[in-house]
DNA sequence: AGTACGCCCTGGCCGC
DNA sequence: TGCGGCCAGGGCGTAC
């Protein structure tokens, strides 16, 4: 499950090899892929010809600026974005459902096998306005008073950890990580973090970040990064699917419960 | 506004 | 071996 360190590991990978190529033709084979906006004949048109000047990402979606228009890659739940060297001709199975052949003949391969994932091409201006995402955790405007701000709110602060238009690109593992480290409970109401809470929180949001993408990801089911190998961060995971077995921290068995429609993992004596 | 639920989709796993 | 049922959850739509 691609989230914001797993999609920052991609577009670091993908970066150096793509900004600056041209787009030579556009292969998308499943239309679910464009429902967003859009038809696969139309996404494919529009693309060929045109050259990757940036490749940035905002909150778990890639963003390739190619001038006028963007094109923005969401991977949903399994999405995978591989690079291909032209002389591996590596046989697209039945769950790659998009190509982009580049000059120089090497191909991006878009493979999804629950296919929630998307691709879609926005006007550049729009990019920010349609994606309506919240602050990025990694840059300097997530600030304590920033985080202060987004927990006005009478919501479970675990929810509103994963809630994209608050804060962009946290999901279930890094949420229930964070909460770790910052000793808070996910069933606390946001309201309720004192000032110290909030400053821990903060400080774990981007230490867990920074943690995940200096380990290349967690491969929890089909993560990899953009050469098919998969991250490591996962053996240092401290709740995140760890249920039953003892907190790193005090030795309490891991519990888990369901929050938010989401499995939710945390130390009941280290979280309060 | 918060919260719950169903849906999209497939593969892995469990019990029988 | 095989099959039904359940689980994983990102994001969206809908209902309360």
């Amino acid at each position: 499950m691609p989230e914001l360190p797993e999609v920052e590991v991609i577009r670091q990978d993908l970066a150096r090899r793509v900004v600056g190529r041209r787009i030579r033709r556009v292969e998308i084979t499943e239309p679910r892929l464009t429902r967003r906006r859009g038809t696969p004949r139309r996404v494919e048109m529009a693309l060929a010809g045109h050259s990757v000047k940036a490749l940035r990402r905002r909150g778990k979606c890639f963003v390739f600026n190619l001038g006028q228009d963007s094109l923005v890659i969401r991977l949903g739940m399994t999405g995978q974005l591989l690079w291909r060297q032209g002389d591996e001709d590596v046989r697209p199975d039945r769950h790659t459902h998009a190509r982009f052949l580049f000059s120089g003949n090497n191909v991006l391969a878009y493979r999804d096998i629950r296919k929630f994932g998307e691709i879609f091409l926005l006007p550049t201006k729009d990019v920010e306005r349609i994606l309506s995402l919240g602050v990025e955790p990694l840059e300097a405007s997530f600030t304590p008073e920033m985080l202060r701000r987004v927990c006005g709110s009478s919501s479970k602060i675990k929810p509103l950890l994963l809630d994209q238009a608050k804060i962009a690109g946290i999901g279930n593992i890094y949420a229930d990580e964070a909460l770790f480290r910052a000793g808070i409970r996910p069933t606390r109401r946001a309201s309720s973090l004192r000032a110290e809470e909030i400053r821990a929180l903060q400080r774990a949001i981007r230490a867990v970040l920074l943690a995940g993408i200096r380990h290349r990801g967690s491969s929890i089911s089909d993560y990899r990064d953009a050469d098919g190998q998969p991250g490591r961060f996962v053996p240092l995971h401290r709740v995140y699917r760890r249920h039953g077995k003892p907190c790193v921290r005090c030795g309490t068995p891991i519990r888990r419960i369901i929050l938010g429609q989401r499995g939710t993992h945390f130390c009941p004596t280290c979280q309060r």
